[in-house]
DNA sequence: ATCCGTGCAAATTATTTGCATATGG
DNA sequence: CCATATGCAAATAATTTGCACGGAT
């Protein structure tokens, strides 16, 4: 919360109540939430919050890079609190999205810019699948 | 081609003029286009081919494993006409999206299944960044 | 005191759906 | 012929925007 008011402070903006309420309630979730989920969470402490201050502070956290955007195969996004890039793994069955914390994975931006030419500022690794406990049920 | 018919015809799905059309926009194109831009190609030689009608091939080509859809961070999806999953570029100033074709990345989803107990169907990995020509201009 | 952030509602954009008609097998 | 596809328009869903008011610095 310290790194969301310094961040704030830096770039001269407001450190309001809604934007610690947003921040702190995406850090404590550790389920990816959308802009929605992170409303309704919101919504028993802070009953008057609105959707679009949810979009708007989201918007601000991850131009910030406090936080990262990660686009599920929904057409909806969902936010991680870690603003660093990191694989994920996305259950179909019961559509939960996990970090994949240890991963092998990691200098793949480097190989792709020697292999292109291109100057990658980020790189989105998702895995789809069925997670051992769907697989059980199933 | 003879692909998508074949794939229609074992799925009891019929050929009609306008999937034919659309499959071939797609196949065409390098440009991995959403679908309204496949519409808009379309209008010129069928006008009265409906955007509602190219989203629901898409879909069919798609679920038959035809083509891939790939969400690149826009919240529209683009289609990519080969179904095999594969690394893509994205340029954050041309917005093009290209393949990586010569990858080094085949083989993360094993590697993921192996150290999560997941069963992954399919991993998608893009990185964003500027293309050399963008780098060139700024 | 000033300017930025918020909440509300309306606007926009992307996609999906229902249904009558048209067409491929 | 008959079922499935199509085109149209309306519906839904997700997100963005404009603006007046309130609160942080």
């Amino acid at each position: 919360m310290n790194k969301l008011i310094e961040k704030l402070k830096d770039n001269d903006c407001k450190v309001t109540l809604q934007r610690i309420a947003i921040y702190e309630t995406l850090k404590d979730s550790n389920s990816h939430p959308n802009a929605e989920t992170i409303h309704k969470e919101l919504s028993p402490k802070y009953p008057t919050i609105s959707l679009a201050t949810v979009y708007k502070s989201l918007e601000l956290f991850v131009s910030l890079g406090l936080i990262q955007a990660i686009n599920v195969e929904e057409n909806s996004f969902r936010y991680d609190w870690k603003y660093k890039s990191h694989p994920h793994l996305i259950c179909s069955a019961c559509k939960k999205v996990e970090d994949l914390e240890i991963h092998p994975f990691s200098n793949l931006s480097h190989e792709a810019e020697i292999l292109t030419g291109y100057s990658i500022e980020k790189q989105q690794l998702n895995f789809y699948g069925s997670c051992p406990d769907c697989i059980e049920t199933s």
